[in-house]
DNA sequence: CTGCATTTAGAATAAAAATTCCACATTGAC
DNA sequence: GTCAATGTGGAATTTTTATTCTAAATGCAG
């Protein structure tokens, strides 16, 4: 019975929690939770902290540890901690690994390694790149106006639609456009010089983007640009505009840096706006 | 005097017992010393269990914790588990440190550095996380089949709409189930167990990313998911899952690790589907 | 040596933590 | 609805752990 049951390793442990975290009663299911997710707090805590924690009571993890085989509480924390001290042990080892890229040679985690290798580097440029002073003066322009349009095709197209979902849960007025049903010109046209235009573009440019960004600056609506050159036809018609340069893999360019971009920028221009 | 001594983190107070051990009393130097070369004994034991390792009384281990302005063993012993703590937060802290980046306190690019540290720990966590093997089996699975159809909404629909964009570039048939018309439901019922789904969602899961894998899932539809626990609603339901954690900054979860991930699938399956 | 100050060991005490217990609540079967 | 079984919260208890205290030992200046 109890050989079967309290493994002594922690992936053991916590595919055992996982496992029968389903059929446990209410208190031990939360707890089960809190555990996979926290294991650090698991590591650390005292009964009474992780109980507060987790919301539950002290006698509730004590029961929980026994439900999985353990004396008592203590008992199961010491797996936790093991956890911890294995990994500090480890954690030489595996930087030496990521750097040989010696891994195991299977062609999915070679891509994965890549791709993720490609996020980083863009990261490491975009703190380089971006002036803080630039960086405040779209945030302003963009705070000031009334409805910001966002716009983005095909590749940047995730990012505008990113930032259009955090602006609408941050109580920001905004209007994605797309591609579909072909309205984008339409909805664009009603944008006027107190609004405000975010418009991202890569190589090769949309050509969308371009013709509607440079419509709405006839028109004299401020645009922001996001994109990757200062040849780009985004650049003469913005008023401001970044420069990032995503490292790429495969021929497939990173998002990572312009991510975060975009989304420092919507955070800051909604509070920017709370604040007025 | 307390102020000067009695360091908060682990870098710090490692100095000061090395600078302090030459003038301590004998049995100071000597748990100096073991401190030092046996910091995780440190971080996890008890007075008891550590006096009885580095042998010397519980009380000297008190004596030295005040010599150097702690109040007393546990509040010494709260810096050493800190260190296990932060371990990934140190890790970044050096990054920073060797990209030796002025930060000039602008409050928008304090924002950019916290969304590009959360993305990049994201990363690395990523690599610790994703098993080549299960990867390799997803590849497998979603190129094995005909139409992949791409579930994810809101925080998850810029990754899905990446990829449908991706995945139309590299000639991979597939469907992007989007909540436009509300016709999701319609679309996806289509699917038959020769298609596949990928469905993404994250907490708080989105009712009706789950809802639609759920149908499809008992139609025998093959479902690869990504999401963020295993207690997640579409593991319960994918033949086959991926967690991701991802970092995050002022309540915002980065994307970063979920981008490369999503990113790998696409390229693998599409290299995969051209070998066949 | 002698006497004083510092350090130390180990027991005594205090504090904190884990565990147990029990009355009450909830759930599910009939 | 009633009953039994199971689950839960919170106080009481026990155990473990940290800290303090004191007498003895050690080192050191004169």
């Amino acid at each position: 019975m109890t050989t079967d049951l309290a493994p002594r390793d922690f992936a053991a442990l916590k595919a055992l929690i996982i496992e029968r975290a389903a059929d446990m009663p209410k208190r031990l299911t939360q707890v089960a939770t809190y555990a996979v997710e926290n294991p650090d707090e698991v590591a650390f805590g005292t009964v009474a902290s992780i109980a507060l924690s987790a919301d539950v009571q002290p006698s509730t993890l004590v029961r929980f540890s026994q439900a999985l085989g353990y004396q008592g509480f203590s008992d199961l924390q010491d797996v936790f901690r093991s956890r911890l001290r294995d990994r500090v042990l480890n954690y030489d080892e595996r930087l030496e690994q990521l750097r040989g890229h010696a891994r195991d040679g299977s062609k999915a985690s070679l891509l994965l390694d890549g791709f993720s290798d490609a996020a980083t580097r863009s990261l490491a440029m975009l703190k380089e790149k971006i002036d803080s002073e630039q960086l405040e003066k779209a945030v302003k322009t963009l705070a000031g106006g009334e409805t910001i349009y966002l716009v983005g095709l095909r590749r940047s197209f995730p990012i505008t639609s990113y930032m259009s979902y955090a602006f609408g849960k941050l109580g920001v007025k905004n209007m994605l456009i797309d591609a579909v049903g072909g309205l984008a010109a339409e909805d664009i046209s009603f944008a006027t010089p107190q609004d405000r235009i975010l418009a991202i573009s890569f190589t090769p440019y949309a050509s969308e983007t371009i013709s509607l960004a440079q419509r709405a600056a006839a028109r004299g609506v401020p645009i922001i640009a996001i994109t990757d050159s200062p040849f780009s036809p985004l650049a003469s018609v913005a008023s401001l505009w970044f420069e990032i340069q995503e490292a790429n893999f495969e021929g497939f360019r990173s998002m990572a840096a312009t991510l975060s971009l975009a989304m420092t920028l919507t955070v800051a221009v909604a509070e920017q706006r709370k604040q007025v």
